[in-house]
DNA sequence: AGCTATTCATAAGT
DNA sequence: TACTTATGAATAGCT
């Protein structure tokens, strides 16, 4: 029992949490009570509960203590007053709201294994098909897309494997060019060496061979 | 140290109603945002110190705990507080717990594997994952809740067996009590027959048999 | 609603 | 005012 410290935050459980709005209202109260007697403090509480209930304490008057509390409030920007209905119909909204979303938590939880004691064996059965369905539909869908995107990798593989070959080709049109080139320049090369050798009359450093070796030779 | 419950009273010294003031102010509050937060209560506390500070908590904005509770409050001495913001946080409220309930709802359709399309391969590995182990602890306290059921049958039956076999015995007792009865009954009618037989001066049809077996024999 | 094991709040002291 | 600690009070989880 009071096997360990609650959290602060809102109790799903509708009946714990109104056993425990209940337990802790009451101690709330006495606090409030106790504190304006101990120490001389002039105290207004008001607590709705989330079914709409009003519980409230106030040590004098509740409007004395709300007047005083208007007094010493800085904004009070009197506004006026819009119809009664339309904030009655807002709030009953919002109460449906409520109502829906702690239902659809439940089932969540249920969903996923939780708060489980309340329900009897058969709606047990009930939750756990409901349960088994949703995971075959879960796997069978995670299967499709893992296939598509398998698949989908696969042909992108074999797009990249075209281009590579591609590629290579291409490359391979580029280094014929550039043996056939490197080839030419041998021979230009060659056919110069030739020539200035076979003319001894004319001076070796005058000759700017860099600047003939920058283009293939003109025959 | 606290050596003794205090009695609830004003207490006198100053000094240690102050730290008294101090202490149990900040004990209070903290209780009222914990109720307000565990069961969704709608709270305002309003404090004056007797020197007149004023402190104040409310769960939502004090104007809107203060209008609602002349709202209800059967004495409407109209203090009117402004309630177009009472209105507009009334609307956020009903905004947030739409949101709140759409993404619930979409949360349980996956998990009950619809509109599944929207999610990427990974959001429905993950997906499974929560469905999965939703449902093995759904089987799993379906298997502890058959197993339940199954004993106690088994219980049942064999409680029921143990009252058979009492019945049958007892049963077998009145058996026995009836052949014993029957074993007399016959005794008896041998005896009368034979006692008529052996006095032939008695007429037969004057012996009344049918009342004498009603009996066991004296003898 | 009622019961305890625990956690929490706090009176008194420093 | 803050911290400490023994004690009383509140209450979470059960039944």
């Amino acid at each position: 029992m009071t096997r360990q410290k609650i959290e602060i935050k809102k109790i799903d459980n509708i009946t714990a949490r109104q056993v425990t709005f209940s337990k802790r209202r009451r101690g709330l109260f006495k606090k409030a009570l106790e504190l304006s007697t101990l120490c001389d403090a002039q105290i207004a509480l008001i607590v709705f509960s989330a079914t709409g209930k009003l519980y409230e304490y106030a040590s004098s008057s509740m409007q004395q203590v709300i007047q005083r509390h208007n007094c010493q409030s800085e904004n009070h920007h009197k506004l006026s007053q819009p119809s009664v209905d339309v904030l009655e119909c807002e709030r009953s909204r919002c109460a449906s709201l409520r109502t829906e979303l702690e239902e659809k938590t439940m089932e969540l939880r249920h969903m996923k294994g939780e708060e489980l004691q309340e329900l009897s064996l058969e709606e047990i059965k009930k939750l756990e098909n409901l349960v088994e369905t949703g995971l075959s539909r879960v796997a069978e869908l995670k299967d499709q897309r893992s296939l598509k995107e398998i698949t989908f990798l696969k042909r992108k593989g074999i797009e990249l494997l075209e281009d590579n070959h591609r590629l290579k080709q291409k490359t391979n049109v580029v280094q014929v060019q550039a043996d056939l080139l490197e080839k030419h320049l041998i021979d230009s090369i060659t056919d110069i060496y030739n020539t200035t050798n076979s003319l001894p009359h004319q001076d070796h450093y005058g000759s700017d061979t860099t600047l003939k070796l920058g283009l293939p030779s003109p025959d």
